[in-house]
DNA sequence: ACCTGAACACCGTTCAAGT
DNA sequence: ACCTGAACACCGTTCAAGT
């Protein structure tokens, strides 16, 4: 998408690929990615069924679009210290992709997007500065981010389960067969761990070890 | 489906739930996730195209069985020091779900299926063996697997674009906006970096930091 | 107990036709 | 330039009916 240009408009026009995208999202909000139908997103904008393939090209194009503008509410934060920048970026990151639970399935699709690679640009700036470079930038780069999107999606994942009762089943399965899996029995795996405590806590393990490295 | 047994016969069938997993597995490596259908998994089955009901709940069943299938390809390494099996076990299970590119979307849904679970309880039983427990035992398991699937949707991604034009296309792209992402485009973002390097170098952030922590 | 086909209520996308 | 509706080739799932 990122490669071919909106369509440009010499008077205001009712649908736009901005309209679109703002819609789209609207809907993976409220009401899932599932319901999300390019008949009900145009009924939902007012227009017909298929008037959106004048601004698009197919459904995957307005997945892409929707995914990098939840990016854009990602804060970049302005702390000095690298680390607490880190933390901060990752941790808005977080937040953003808990905020639209959709989106976690969406990153199986090339991150290209402006808002995104704004986000990684930062990123990979911010351990530049610190001191990395060549492959150890690249793979601490990827690290964090890497752990942003998992824990995004393992939460995700785990919340789907939210019914009270699956949850109380998949918990009881566990401690039936505590035989075949006692440590995750005995430390309560499928039980809600403090998801923010555990992301925190990994995120300083990958930080503390790429600080030892720069260190030597 | 976990807690909802598998059907038992009298004679052997023509169709099981196991022979169901199989050819969706087949089905999905051979042609991806777009073209796994219940009509066009029941006919490689040479059933007819509602059978698989019988077996099987809905097609998400499906998914979450093929899923959990893979998962017993993954080696269980017998290394002593707690660093060795930990890089084996994340390095194979990486390698099982790039050889199954259409693993890395399915992760939205909850890994309860038992192979997937016996492998969490390896991961996390080793990380008790080495002396982590309590809150710092659930960051480090989730850590790990956080590194794992990260990097395996980040390249199973990636690997959207192998049509040479598109990655082209995205290089130039960031090339050309140089001065909205600077140090993107001088570590050569787009271009494919060396996946293996990347994740064992991250994998060995994470260990460190890790290490750090048991030291203190 | 297991399998079938018809049927229902949807999909994404194309395209000729309208304004 | 923009929007529309009909139409095509599909979906997942239900269910009454077969063996």
């Amino acid at each position: 998408v990122w490669l071919r240009p909106a369509r440009t408009y010499r008077t205001a026009p009712p649908l736009t690929r901005d309209r679109i995208v703002a819609g789209a999202v609207a809907l993976l909000d409220s009401e899932g990615a599932a319901k999300l139908t390019m008949r009900r997103l145009a009924e939902h904008l007012g227009a017909g069924p298929t008037t959106l393939y004048w601004h698009v090209r197919t459904k995957d194009d307005v997945l892409d679009l929707a995914l990098d503008e939840i990016f854009a509410e990602v804060p970049l934060p302005d702390a000095a210290d690298w680390r607490e920048r880190l933390s901060a970026l990752a941790t808005g990151w977080r937040a953003v992709m808990l905020r639209h639970p959709w989106s976690a399935a969406l990153l199986v699709r090339p991150m290209l997007g402006p808002h995104v690679l704004t986000r990684t640009e930062f990123l990979q700036a911010t351990l530049v500065a610190a001191g990395l470079n060549g492959a150890e930038l690249t793979a601490a780069t990827y690290a964090i981010a890497h752990h942003v999107v998992g824990a995004a999606l393992a939460e995700t994942a785990s919340r789907q389960l939210a019914d009270a009762a699956a949850e109380h089943a998949a918990a009881q399965y566990l401690r039936d067969n505590a035989e075949a899996y006692p440590t995750l029995a005995a430390s309560g795996h499928l039980e809600e761990p403090d998801w923010d405590d555990a992301f925190a806590r990994g995120l300083d393990y990958l930080l503390d070890g790429i600080a030892v490295s720069l260190a030597t």
